[in-house]
DNA sequence: TATGAATGAGTTTTCATTCAT
DNA sequence: AATGAATGAAAACTCATTCAT
């Protein structure tokens, strides 16, 4: 008759929605939010149409989400690739490897996110997500110009141009047009992007 | 008992056909596929409705052949760029001047056509278009190593680099991230490429 | 090619409308709000479901405009009525004439009206229509008191008196209770309403 | 082997389900039929929405069994009320006074039965109910005629237009357009109806 | 050829009812 | 007996496509 511990409802329904998103977060990726059926997400998610409506609001709130989620995971695993390093090259290997990593394992998310949304909803989502990511580059150059290892410039371009190249390397992984191992990938990018900081 | 010239008709087909794909990149590119609404596009061509379909066979169809449309005008205008410069750096100058031109005058077939494609059905088309101008860089590239202003080395990752650093330049200054004036935003990005193909 | 004349297409589009609010007062009257389906209204109507959309922007919008509709005409027959009287019972018989008439005419609407709505967003607009009702008895009754025909007193209880009345016996003809001829029945409610205003 | 006395077990059924229809009640009466979840049942009545189950069939079975029983409290009340009175006035007084008490303390009621249902299901009912009141004011004006009170007379009119009125002063009460005490309210109906009756 | 009103299949969302615990 | 998460049928509404004019 007494209500179960309140902490454990929490936690089965943290579960459930976690559930929910791994398989939104697959069928988005793979069709895009408009093409996304509820019904594909609820047979992704192995439930039913209508649990679905159990733990969130509506499609877009799981889209929502769902982004926010993977938003949040990205910046933690950046964090912890590039506290790990010290000079300029292992701090700028960590934050692709974090990406390459990451996207590789979320791929679905990455058409989701990165290419710029097709509806303007989506764009202020991706774009802050871009200048999180943009932030910590600057960070990372700046800390390399103090250090010497680097001369000072304006490193903005330069940190956009590293996205830039790193989503262009993930697309071409994820489509089979390139076909690197991941470590190989990271290490030719980062060649790259050392190179655009040359003089 | 015919009168009219079966010509004279093409001409008017052809001219009516490409109304519609001006108007129908325009929407597309605003809205992405899925959100743009027969009747936008409709509305856009200042034609009735039912008109499009004396024109072409679906929704999908404008797509299809929108896309087709602006990868052959992107690639006219590449070779004639690209046909005036005779250093590697005039011709380079060239291939991404024509990009940033002819995006910023087709700003909506942007997004529409580089962010890869949600839809599968997109990702052919799409890659197809890249993989010309790919050929069009190696080209260039490689004519540049045997005139020895570059050294030989495998050039198909800088080539792809370089798309993707004309798109990302692109889609910020579409979205007012980037406020550069287009030939600013050339030779920004002419210098990042010759600097990639440093040793 | 020209528009054709745009009172032209005012004329038929104010006649769909017409026939769906028609259609819907059957439906809505026979079934409430809650358990009337579009395809109710559009069948009835013999139309596709998605055409009440092009004429009307919701299930509610199609109520609150039949609701409208009806009040309006109801106060217009109530006018005429009226002003044809010259003496109180002249009057009054008009005032529930129109009434026994109208609904007679329109029984779905009955229901749907003059039972106060169960749903609590439809009080405001049931109450304004008989809020409008009990003005025109008021006018009715002072006018009454002033030519001496009966004294003066408050007379609004009566009039909300009258509407249950009418109302009342109006439910049980069309519920076939009693089966009085309208003629007769407007006359049994005029002696009990005169009954009601004397000493 | 059984233990539990199938009395007692009856009795706590019979608790159970009173519970739940005295909150069914208050729901229904004020969002009415379709507009309740059987959420807001099961909350109002402090149980869990399966425990419904357990005690009626389905929503419309709660329905229905809570307007029978409100029907056997009104007639029950009334008998008492009406028994204490001896002359016309007292009893109609009772009869009036049963309805005012009663559908003030179960104003959700009120709506959910004297308003003639929207779905034909419930007009029976209804009328029912309402056949059983009529019949009793039919008694108490055929003994005051009796005792030479009033004059014969077709009492059928004055008895449904008794109900008329009480309904439309309830409601009148119940949606704030009247603000009378309850015994205001019913000596002004009282003396309503004994001008309908006089000559 | 051009129109735009009409269509109805397909989509999101709701909620009475069931059932494993 | 009690619970409340899960179900899925059903409803409102949308929009690509058709077709009578």
């Amino acid at each position: 008759m007494r209500k179960t511990n309140p902490t454990r409802k929490k936690v089965l329904t943290d579960f459930r929605r976690a559930e929910i998103l791994a398989a939104a977060m697959v069928v988005f990726g793979k069709k895009g939010f408009d093409a996304t059926r509820m019904d594909d997400v609820a047979q992704q998610a192995r439930i039913a149409k209508g649990t679905l409506y159990l733990y969130f609001r509506s499609k877009r709130d799981i889209y929502t989400t769902a982004v926010q989620h993977a938003s949040a995971q990205l910046q933690a695993l950046t964090n912890e690739r590039t506290g790990q390093g010290h000079t300029l090259e292992e701090k700028l290997k960590g934050f692709i490897a974090a990406r390459v990593e990451f996207w590789g394992e979320n791929r679905g998310l990455h058409r989701m996110l990165l290419s710029i949304g097709r509806e303007a909803t989506h764009h202020k989502q991706t774009l802050l997500m871009q200048r999180a990511s943009v932030d910590i580059l600057l960070r990372i150059f700046t800390q390399a110009a103090e250090s010497g290892e680097i001369t000072q410039q304006p490193f903005e371009p330069a940190a956009w141009a590293t996205l830039d190249l790193i989503r262009g390397a993930n697309e071409r992984r994820f489509l089979g047009v390139t076909k690197n191992a991941p470590e190989a990938e990271v290490n030719i990018l980062v060649a790259f992007v050392l190179k655009t900081l040359q003089q």
